[in-house]
DNA sequence: TTCTCGCATGCAAGCGCTTACATTTTTAAG
DNA sequence: CTTAAAAATGTAAGCGCTTGCATGCGAGAA
């Protein structure tokens, strides 16, 4: 909206012939002015163009109707999913969606932090709960309304919205176990800044530790592409110990780890196991399928949304928000073998 | 940034000592303010956890830095992935990113267009050509800075960043027929309000009408769903003439349709060839991998943020700015059999 | 020493909108 | 008719920031 000479509230005021506070009452509590009026003002507001001044308003208001997402990355389906389904949920309360991306990096995440802020976003939604310092003071100095989707906590200064990645990770590796396997192997993201594949692992080890005869052979720490999970695989099959499946903190590395498996003339699951984490497209569609633990992707965008909306919203209820849990069911396919 | 009381220039002028004129130019053009000064303000902002309010500015300078981008949904990968680099783009060059999805409904578009000017947006970013007149106008008499992605036209009033659409349909069909198909099959994403998908069955036509002795026995419409397609193929499965070639109008589709063929036991390529477009991992992964045609998502992200950035500097170089046409070329693995 | 010039800073006028309060008009009760 | 209350509208004071212009200062030139 920038033509060289946009139409202000005044220029409406004139045609009408009324004062700009009836145009902006017209507009925002139409109730307020009588039913004559109102047409007029209508008739001109559209016979303009006129669409209010952002700026303008968001100064008087001190209010934008802007909720900002900092999200690793949309490349990654999953994430992309539940960003959909955030910003549908957004729409509809007519508030608009920034969107920045930290590319798995605190610091990165910091700077979209101050910039979506300085944005004039209402409100944000972060994924994990792990931050820095810094961090951490910034969005409680500024009392910054925030929501956490991807993890959950109790008694935590922020509200979450997500699942126990730990006790997710604890789950599956469990399910592994009960299948026969006794030596284990992982390939994750970089735990580095990245509390969801730090826990997944924790909650690996934690089964593990439950059941004596079983063992990690190896821990192998990668990006989020096929590739390097490709050659994370590698790695693993170097070793002496072979493991007999290969736990991955997310569909990403399971697929690209499948995808070596096969040019190695490996079969899945015959001679190795992989197990996945998030049920994304990709996992319904390789072959074999991948059993993986499924991740409520658009529910909790949308839960997300509901509770944010409700944390900016300027009347709103005392009543207490909550951190909400959601559950991460396995999904069965066919990568995991009986031994 | 929205404490009760969140600090204004006018507290740091306090803190510092000088005007708020000297805080403003020290943030907008710090050449303009000495250096002890300037050392003195940093600090006093740094101590207050002061950030410009975003109305304010706004209201002054007329312009938010903002670009809102309107694709039809996150859901897809390849819009997703644009969508990631768009705003990475954008990003290094301080703006940010509104997101509005149309759910490839040209009623929604428009909504959201003018959700996203109203909320400021400098700038837009739009998926595909064709879209009904009063959009088309509302865009024109606000002079709307736009560019149109996921498509070529020269001689347009908008500029476009991506391919020919129906070109691209056209090669990926001479490349099938080259292989010896005579029946062809469509699986397409509903035509009505999607330039993109009808241009691609306008060049599958134009191959084939290229060659008399081919034919398309059918064209199926379906939403962007594996189920849609899967129920799409059924269909095409169903007619007595059975098509030897599957040409799908995405990658989406053409998985979906490749699922149902394993259900029904079918084999690819040898009982059916299908081919996709767009290229998104999917096609990777799946097996036999899909012949399909690439779409340069990140690329026209990245170009589509340069123009855009261009397009709303306000001291920008009279450089006249061009569309730009990228190729799509036919990437081969191995859904498309000789006959 | 005086005069200029340039640099650093301050002053103050908006930018377009909302809203508390004041004023006018309408409505309805007596 | 009056008159009070309610409804409709107007007035004007900001919201926080930018920026053209004015001012004050010290340095170098004459």
């Amino acid at each position: 909206m920038r033509g060289t000479n946009r139409p202000s509230l005044k220029d409406v005021a004139a045609i009408v012939g009324v004062s700009t506070a009836s145009i902006s009452r017209c507009i925002n509590n139409p109730q307020k002015v009588a039913e004559p009026t109102r047409l007029r003002i209508k008739k001109a507001i559209e016979s303009l163009g006129y669409v209010p001044h952002f700026g303008g308003r968001a100064l008087a208001i001190n209010r934008t109707n802007t909720i900002g997402a900092i999200i690793p990355s949309m490349e990654n389906a999953v994430f992309a999913s539940g960003l959909q389904a955030f910003q549908e949920a957004l729409s509809h309360a007519k508030v608009t969606l920034l969107v920045g991306s930290s590319n798995y990096n605190a610091t990165q995440e910091y700077d979209q932090i101050r910039s979506l802020l300085s944005q004039g976003a209402d409100g944000l939604l972060l994924i994990g709960k792990d931050r820095p310092k810094n961090t951490q003071d910034f969005l409680e100095r500024n009392s910054v309304p925030h929501v956490l989707a991807w993890c959950f906590a109790e008694h935590m200064s922020s509200l979450t919205v997500g699942f126990d990645n730990r006790k997710s990770g604890q789950k599956i590796t469990k399910h592994v176990i009960e299948h026969g396997h006794r030596k284990l192997a992982v390939i994750a993201g970089l735990r580095e800044g990245n509390d969801r594949a730090h826990e997944r692992i924790l909650g690996i080890e934690d089964a593990v530790k439950a059941n004596p005869t079983v063992e990690i052979v190896a821990i192998e720490e990668c990006k989020y592409s096929f590739n390097e999970a490709g050659a994370a695989l590698d790695r693993i099959l170097a070793i002496e110990k072979s493991p007999t499946a290969i736990i991955c903190s997310s569909d990403v590395l399971a697929v690209g780890a499948m995808l070596r498996t096969k040019d190695l003339g490996l079969r899945v699951p015959d001679d190795l196991s992989i197990t996945g984490f998030d049920d994304i497209n990709l996992a319904r569609v390789v072959t074999p399928g991948l059993t993986t633990v499924r991740v409520p992707q658009q529910e909790m965008g949308r839960k997300a949304a509901v509770i944010l909306l409700d944390l900016i919203n300027p009347n709103r209820s005392n009543a207490e928000l909550q951190s909400i849990e959601l559950t991460t069911p396995i999904i069965t396919r066919g990568t995991l073998a009986y031994l």
